[in-house]
DNA sequence: TTGTACGCGTTATCAC
DNA sequence: GTGATAACGCGTACAA
């Protein structure tokens, strides 16, 4: 706010002879006011150079419009794209974001949350995973998560086991003689171990040869390259002359397999077949455009922002009936086919 | 805000026998307080389980310390990493980040601008580039844009004139007979334009053969690849038989030229040679790594904060001393080579 | 349709 | 070191 007194509701009541009270309501309800003293006030805002103050608003009518984000960054696309998505929702909703990225320490995380409290968010998206649902939970404040453990809160996630079974059948349309899952190894209680679920449950129920290969894959470009190559080298030593169906945990992760597989034979061996997940821009920008289960991303922030308003909503009812249990969303995803598959 | 009233420091002035006024210091200055009186505010604190509300806090002082942004997305990997960087300066800074994606629309991103204002921001960030900075000065509040037409207002920029020099200098060291940059227009008004003078100069200089192709790419993979393509038949076609040395304005679209010529020489021709700018992901993830210019996200994301919290610092100052000219830093890229130029 | 009076929860300015 | 009181700017019963 400046140093200057700013224009107030008091100074437009005295300038055009009402009361504070239809100046309030000039812009809260004009239809009570009649045409003509809409005009005189209308007027007088443009003439006083009147700049509307909606923390005094909050303060007077407890509606602060405001929604906290919690994300664990913006360098992986999928969570960049996310936000992108839940922040052009104002444009539906009308509600304002406070944005901040975690850094995977709970204690941190705690106080972020503590601020965005003390700024009177209306209500929480939670896309880092630090923090048990249990503990958001006792907030008591509506709030939806975003891909991570849910069982005491609300949610909305992709059906990852969907995808791991989409991903396997496509690999078992090829009549691949083993399918291989390639992933970082996951907790049961996340949306992603589906992904694992889904893959052992067709490949069981097919009967197919399968095997899955938990490795810490890392974080940098030189980590993923490194590991995926011992990967690699494994499944040459262990399945030569076999046709192979390979389902990897992420586009990334497929892109570096599809690459090191490029660089030992120049293209893609003809009993190589990949598949990844995410549908990230890497996926149709690699070398060979990699299939991939696609995430509706904007489908999946929509509906978390929809499940959280319709939670805020309610809590501003005079008789607010509270959740007997979260909402769980799930948003089905849908499989790309490219050249790493059909070829 | 709860429909059951909040604890407020009225409750707990009654509570502890003080006045609200001595509640008020504890957390604004404790040390005013005797620590035998601290430890009992703080234990009713706890008891009355007090909850801090920074908006009647805000109503009261003034400050906010609340930073708008309006960025024109978050699918770019630069934009994104460049909001990553903004919002984790909080740890530095203690300032909330209130986010718009803008939609490249002038009228609707002067209604977020004007929402903004209404929560009263102290500053603005604004990466979007619909809007004329001699408007954006015409708010007369602290202003810092990023890598945008920037006449009236404080900026932060890369030097783009030195990532087109590096560039060129570094196709240049492999004497290449003929110099390509390829880019969509750009007006000369905007900080990408050096990276076009940079590589005219050096070419003047250097007294190199070469050639500007201006070819609008597109948004989508599809249409970049199409552009691409044509811009790569007519080189093949002007040029054959040369050692070719190209600069792409992005490594998004150096990494589709790429792709093109692998699928047409299953490798990176001998004749040709490449950079890319922005050290984007995709320059490392490519099946050949591309050389490209780099720019400091980071350090860019640092200085724009700084220079607008020096801003918002000044206007709190009894006796303000506005800026006569705005402030523009520039932050020097660094060149990156990789298997694209150094084969 | 319009006005009065008070509340929202904190900080600032004086006093003591 | 502590307290009383008036802001801060707007919303909302209730009254007229």
């Amino acid at each position: 706010m400046t140093k200057k007194k700013n224009v107030t509701f008091n100074d437009i009541a005295k300038y055009t002879n009402f009361s504070k009270t239809t100046i309030s309501r000039y812009f809260n309800d004009p239809d009570s006011l009649t045409l003509e003293n809409q005009e005189i006030i209308s007027k007088a805002l443009v003439e006083l150079n009147y700049k509307e103050n909606k923390v005094a608003r909050i303060l007077a009518n407890g509606k602060t419009e405001f929604i906290g984000i919690v994300i664990p960054n913006l360098h992986n696309h999928y969570y960049s794209e996310m936000l992108n998505q839940i922040l052009l929702t104002y444009e539906q909703f009308g509600y304002k974001f406070l944005v901040f990225i975690g850094n995977e320490h709970a204690e941190t995380e705690r106080q972020y949350i503590q601020e965005l409290l003390a700024y009177k968010i209306e209500g929480l998206i939670i896309m880092s995973f630090t923090i048990p649902s249990k503990e958001l939970a006792d907030l008591h404040i509506p709030i939806v998560t975003i891909e991570r453990e849910d069982k005491y809160v609300c949610s909305v996630n992709t059906d990852n086991y969907m995808g791991g079974v989409q991903a396997t059948c496509l690999l078992a349309s090829h009549n691949c003689d083993i399918f291989i899952h390639i992933n970082s190894p996951t907790a049961p209680d996340i949306p992603a171990y589906g992904r694992i679920q889904g893959f052992l449950d067709i490949c069981r129920e097919k009967n197919l040869k399968h095997e899955i290969i938990y490795k810490n894959l890392g974080n940098s470009y030189q980590m993923m390259k490194e590991s995926l190559s011992e990967v690699l080298d494994k499944i040459e030593k262990d399945y030569p002359n076999e046709k192979k169906g390979i389902f990897i945990s992420s586009d990334t992760h497929a892109n570096v397999f599809l690459n090191l597989l490029i660089q030992r034979y120049g293209k893609l061996p003809e009993d190589y077949y990949l598949v990844g997940f995410d549908n990230s821009p890497i996926s149709t920008e690699a070398a060979i455009p990699i299939s991939t289960v696609g995430q509706h991303i904007e489908k999946i922030a929509l509906e978390a922002v929809s499940l959280l308003v319709e939670q805020m909503n309610e809590r501003k009812k005079r008789k607010p009936v509270p959740l007997e249990e979260p909402i769980h969303k799930i948003v089905t995803p849908c499989l790309i086919r490219r050249e790493t598959t059909e070829k």
